[in-house]
DNA sequence: GATATCCAGATAAAAAATATCCGATTAAGG
DNA sequence: CCTTAATCGGATATTTTTTATCTGGATATC
């Protein structure tokens, strides 16, 4: 059970977006530069956050990505949601339909306890999830972070959108 | 970022283990036509049970698979860990020390930021499966079905140990 | 000795994640 | 108007993981 690089990626390409002044943007080109990362493939994942509305993207010369909203407005379970998609990690194939013993369909009205175990396991983890913000966590980072190294990043986003 | 299909499986043979009267087991064809599902592959994630220390096997003629302990001593996390392994869903892979303002070695002692927010929503996601046993669904489970199918179940597993 | 069972390792097939490429569109700037 | 830089969507390729099977060996029962 793994979550794909791409959450890694796009979350911490947020915190970088997120230092951007109004109306610029970065291009996929400098972002996956500034973290070494597949260009091409993070373009994938870069529009899979602009249809979750998290970021949203100005094409053309200059163009590139920002933020759509407020930092305390995007969660962590945005992220992830945009990125894996919807699916839940358990996949309850109804294998109590099965067999010698199986249940016949109008048995299995409702969710069978094990799926519903588990569900209720990842409800927990969304839950943990949506309670943490970006701004909770760029504001962890800033305080655990040396003055150079903020500054030093503040400096390269300068540049790029110069 | 899914659970393998052995979750599902294994959890399901649990509760029939389960039924098992002392000192019998039931063999991993028995399962698998219980739920129809691969023999030679289910036979592979009861090896994970048993290494788990979760299900213990008798090898030979009438052998077969049984709890290793009480099923209230059997938790949802144990079984998820027996099948998928340790390994956390989010994978740091350290992108912070990339780039041109890629933080060197010495600086990253601490986790960074967005991991650890990760690892805690994992942390609630296995408390919320380790706070689920499997006596707990067991219960559940009865409350809900009917007598009929609890009967059925318990002769199917009478007929495989006569 | 014949049979049924687990076990470990090797291998194969299918599915998913990762990665790349290309043509189209769009905007900026000369 | 033309060139350049950028996203977009679709198609495709590569790699990794999951799922599944096979085979030979060990072991216990009858």
């Amino acid at each position: 059970m793994q979550l794909g690089k791409g959450v890694e990626w796009t979350t911490h390409i947020c915190t970088v977006l997120a230092l951007l002044p109004e109306g610029k943007g970065l291009s996929v080109d400098a972002l996956a530069d500034f973290f070494e990362v597949p260009s091409a493939y993070l373009s994938k994942q870069m529009q899979l956050l602009r249809r979750a509305g998290i970021a949203e993207s100005v094409r053309g010369k200059r163009g590139g990505y920002r933020l759509a909203t407020s930092v305390d407005a995007i969660s962590l379970l945005d992220i992830v949601r945009a990125i894996e998609g919807p699916m839940p990690a358990f996949r309850c194939t109804e294998i109590r339909r099965n067999g010698p013993c199986g249940l016949k369909p109008k048995d299995c009205k409702r969710p069978c306890e094990i799926a519903s175990a588990f569900a209720k396991a990842e409800d927990a983890y969304r839950q943990a999830l949506q309670s943490q913000t970006l701004a909770g966590i760029m504001q962890e980072a800033a305080t655990n972070s040396s003055p150079e190294h903020v500054m030093e990043i503040a400096t390269w986003v300068q540049r790029q959108i110069a």
